[in-house]
RNA sequence: GCCGGUGUGUCGGAAUGGCAGACGAGACAGACUCAAAAUCUGUUGUCCGCAAGGGCGUGUGGGUUCAAGUCCCACCACCGGCACCA
């Protein structure tokens, strides 16, 4: 019998208790000691609760922190709250309840469920992006931002969520609808701040090679900054001024036989006097203006467009005078707004040609333009192109380039797709944005001493019809100073995105509650870069990128030490329902953790959540696999009752344990937590068919499960008296010479077929091997008459015997 | 269309070019039990065979190799992301 039943309930309130109150988690200030830095993203606390998907990537970090803190680590381990946002302003608004209280409350249920979880974070150091001593750096950053030009108001064709009333950035528009609610998203004409990320494009992608992520999330944020080379070319017009368009291919600037330039293109107004047919673009421009970004991608098979009555171009090259169109596939956010079209060699030109039946030139051959267009920059041979006939696509392109430049008619330019990012919102719950606008100064920060700006209370946080904040309503809150010159002035009334908070908490962990700094430097010099950061691949675009950003800016004005913020970057893939569907409440399919948590325990949740499958793909859920980590701790729990005497690792299960160390050492580094999971099972098994276990090889195998199972594995510590408590020992050490047995087991084939196994000493010699293995009467009859041709010996594997 | 990723038993999934299916689930059989649950033991890719044994098997078709789930070429299916970016 059992000295005691595995009563998991008490014994994880017991430890949780215990670990509480010995802050046993505690980050240390030994700045001395050799430190690692484990971070997993902040949740949004909704009002659901935790979700069973949460616990997955959490445990995932926290068997890596307890795993270092036991190989002498000082480690920051840190949680806080992703706050401000939507959700809780629209739960705020439907049920009447401050947006605060509603934080507060969705905050200490998320904390209850987290902490039964036994995930090791340090309390201490839990931040709030909605606490205004945390906001407070929000706002300081984007003062700074500010000052250094790369925040600017700009009156922009926005992305606008019918439903939420609210601007969106572009990462936050999926397939033209709203990322969050999904509703119908139109382009509207707002005035918005800005953040320059744009700046940033170029160091966001070449200092990927300096940090250890995911291949397929830097190829992700690669394309989305979406870099490439080209030139800017300058048409002169008919109307005797220079319209410049952005091109990839100068190269095919010979077969240019129209411009297209986007509807809304400034140039348009300036040439208004001479265009001989104004009803029919403006009809084309309102048309385009109306189309929300979904119809422009729904309708993009069929090229549309108006031709310039009165104002043409003429081609630098050549001198031909070519028509302009306007046509809403140049869109007037990339490059210049401006094209010439190639109708032999661009896809998008040879459809539109052929709708508005415009002449092509072949200047690149190799294809068969009456089919298509002919792209292909790596086999075509110039043609029909003057000084460039004959060149190949990549010299034509240098040659044209320099062409250009010496001529004046262009210069080479590189172009970004990634856009700047729109920065306001028109909600009540989000960080006020600290800058006042004064008729003769413009826009001004406010004093840095006035910091932080606060939330005004406001009798509705409802948004407004007209698309302005809620705190638009607040005279008090508007109306204000000058900071500069004393006058009138207002304030603006937008608030900051989701994302501000969430683009700089990392720095704020490393020193949470210093009143001067957003960090000290010594806090920043010793915790910085983040070591391992593991979130969602959903945020590649958004939040990871975001916060690149603004590390990178705090580092250029030197408020961080290092250039990029996380050395290494991993993804979790999601937890399904049991139907292998998305966890949905319409499909039924959703399982909460809470009652996981009473069903099995913390211990058996963590241990599946571990070994449902790869941690990078995602799994479904299984009611019945739980059974077997649940059956599995169960039978660590009984090992008690065969435990003797013994010091030491068995001889029969010294390599045994060993192997398993390596094992489940190297796994949790390299993420494979499954595959370590299922060598403690084995391990287990091992054990369990000796009929009983050594002090030792007990003491070291809650070890090695302490880091997925801690509340079980402490608790089994302290029963067998092993002497203090499991999270002050040391990790498990092994010898890779006492990870290889004695005796092998090699394979032997003939002709690549299995034929027999054959024991034989571990680093056998071949000619040891190839006779023993030829003494097998098996392999006899199975080249038996033939001619060897290659006899094959791999150590401690296989011997092969090729015959004929 | 472009860029990723994935295809292995009934299921989740293992396999530095070297015994495919570790570990777990499920199923079946047995032990314990008045009985059930729990637990323990055994079997479990598939086909032929009483057996010994043998054939076939990692999405499809080729190739490289003594040896391919793994490497190369072509293709198919599914999943995710981007999408008129000049």
């Amino acid at each position: 019998m059992a000295n005691s039943n595995y009563d998991y309930s008490r014994i994880e309130k017991k430890w949780q208790k215990y670990w509480d109150e010995h802050q046993t988690f505690r980050a240390g200030t030994d700045y001395s000691k050799p430190k690692f830095y484990a971070l997993v993203e902040f949740p949004y606390p909704s009002g659901q609760g935790l979700h069973i998907g949460h616990p997955r990537p959490y445990t995932a970090m926290d068997i890596v922190a307890r795993k270092r803190r036991l190989e002498g680590y000082n480690v920051l381990f840190p949680m806080g709250w992703d706050a401000f946002g939507l959700p809780t302003e629209n739960f705020a608004i439907k049920n009447k309840i401050h947006p605060a209280i509603v934080t507060e409350n969705n905050v200490r249920r998320f904390k209850e469920q987290l902490k039964s979880l036994g995930l090791s974070f340090d309390w201490d150091r839990e931040i709030n992006t909605t606490d205004p001593d945390y906001f407070k750096w929000t706002q300081w950053i984007f003062i700074q931002l500010f000052k250094k030009g790369l925040a600017y108001k700009k009156e922009m064709a926005v992305n606008w969520c019918t439903s939420c009333k609210v601007v969106l950035a572009n990462e936050e528009v999926v397939g033209g609808c709203c990322e969050r609610c999904g509703g119908e998203v139109i382009r509207k004409v707002k005035s918005q701040w800005m953040l320059k990320i744009t700046e940033y494009a170029q160091k966001l992608i070449d200092d990927l090679t300096e940090v250890d992520y995911l291949e397929k999330i830097k190829t992700t944020q690669i394309n989305w900054i979406g870099r490439s080379e080209g030139a800017e070319v300058d048409f002169e017009t008919t109307a005797g001024d220079t319209l410049t368009v952005y091109t990839t291919r100068p190269d095919t600037l010979f077969g240019a036989t129209y411009m297209v330039i986007a509807p809304e293109h400034p140039m348009l107004k300036k040439w208004e006097n001479l265009l001989t047919n104004p009803e029919e673009i403006r009809a084309y421009q309102e048309l385009a203006a109306r189309k929300s970004d979904f119809d422009r991608t729904e309708m993009n098979k069929d090229k549309t467009g108006v031709r310039l009555q009165g104002v043409s171009a003429i081609n630098p090259v050549n001198g031909k005078e070519i028509p302009i169109f306007i046509s809403d596939y140049v869109l007037m956010s990339y490059g210049t707004g401006a094209i010439m079209a190639v109708p032999a060699h661009d896809d998008r030109d040879w459809e539109f040609a052929k709708v508005f039946g415009i002449d092509m030139i072949e200047v690149v051959a190799g294809g068969n333009i009456e089919e298509c267009a002919f792209t292909d920059c790596a086999t075509g041979i110039m043609t029909n192109s003057g000084f460039l006939t004959g060149l190949s696509v990549e010299d034509a392109k240098i040659k044209i380039k320099d062409w250009l430049e010496e001529t004046g008619k262009g210069h080479r330019k590189i172009n970004y797709k990634l856009r700047d990012w729109v920065f306001s919102r028109q909600r009540y719950w989000g960080e006020p944005i600290p800058l006042v606008n004064c008729q003769k100064c413009g826009w001004v920060a406010i004093p840095e001493e006035e910091l932080p700006l606060r939330l005004p209370e406001v009798e509705s946080y409802m948004p407004t019809d007209n698309g302005e904040s809620p705190l638009s309503t607040l005279e008090s809150f508007i109306n204000t100073t000058c900071p500069c010159c004393g006058g009138a002035a207002k304030r603006e009334t937008d608030t900051m995105p989701q994302w501000a908070g969430s683009s700089w908490y990392f720095l704020r962990y490393c020193d949470p509650h210093n009143p001067e700094q957003l960090a000290s430097k010594e806090a920043l010099e010793y915790w910085m870069p983040v070591d391992w950061y593991n979130g969602g691949m959903e945020h590649t675009t958004l939040h990871l990128l975001y916060s690149r950003f603004w590390n990178k800016f705090l580092y250029d004005i030197g408020s961080v030490s290092c250039k990029e913020p996380y050395m290494r970057r991993t993804s979790h893939g999601m937890v399904l329902g049991e139907d292998g569907q998305k966890m949905s409440k319409s499909r039924g399919n959703v399982i909460n953790p809470d009652d996981v948590v009473r069903q099995y325990g913390a211990d058996t949740l963590r241990l599946y959540e571990m070994f449902i499958g790869d941690f990078e793909k995602t799994a479904p859920w299984s009611p019945s696999s739980i059974k077997g980590c649940k059956r599995f701790l169960d039978r660590v729990w009984a090992l008690q009752d065969i435990l003797t005497d013994g010091d030491v690792y068995r001889p029969e299960l010294m390599s045994a344990f060993h192997k398993t160390i390596k094992k489940v050492t190297e796994d949790i580094e390299a993420l494979k937590f499954n595959t370590a999971i299922a060598a403690m099972m084995a391990l287990v098994n091992d054990i369990y068919a000796t009929g009983s276990v050594t002090k030792a090889e007990y003491r070291t195998l809650l070890i090695l499960l302490n880091p997925f199972a801690p509340h079980m594995t402490e608790e089994l510590y302290e029963i067998c008296n092993f002497g203090g408590v499991l999270n002050q020992q040391k990790w498990a050490v092994y010898e890779e010479s006492l990870c290889v047995d004695q005796t092998v087991e090699i394979v032997v084939q003939v002709n690549g077929k299995l034929k027999t196994k054959l024991t034989i000493p571990v680093n056998a010699e071949k000619d040891v091997a190839l006779a023993q293995a030829l003494a097998e009467q098996k392999v006899q009859d199975a080249v038996a008459g033939k001619n060897f041709i290659k006899q094959i010996y791999v150590q401690n594997k296989l011997v092969n015997f090729v015959v004929k």
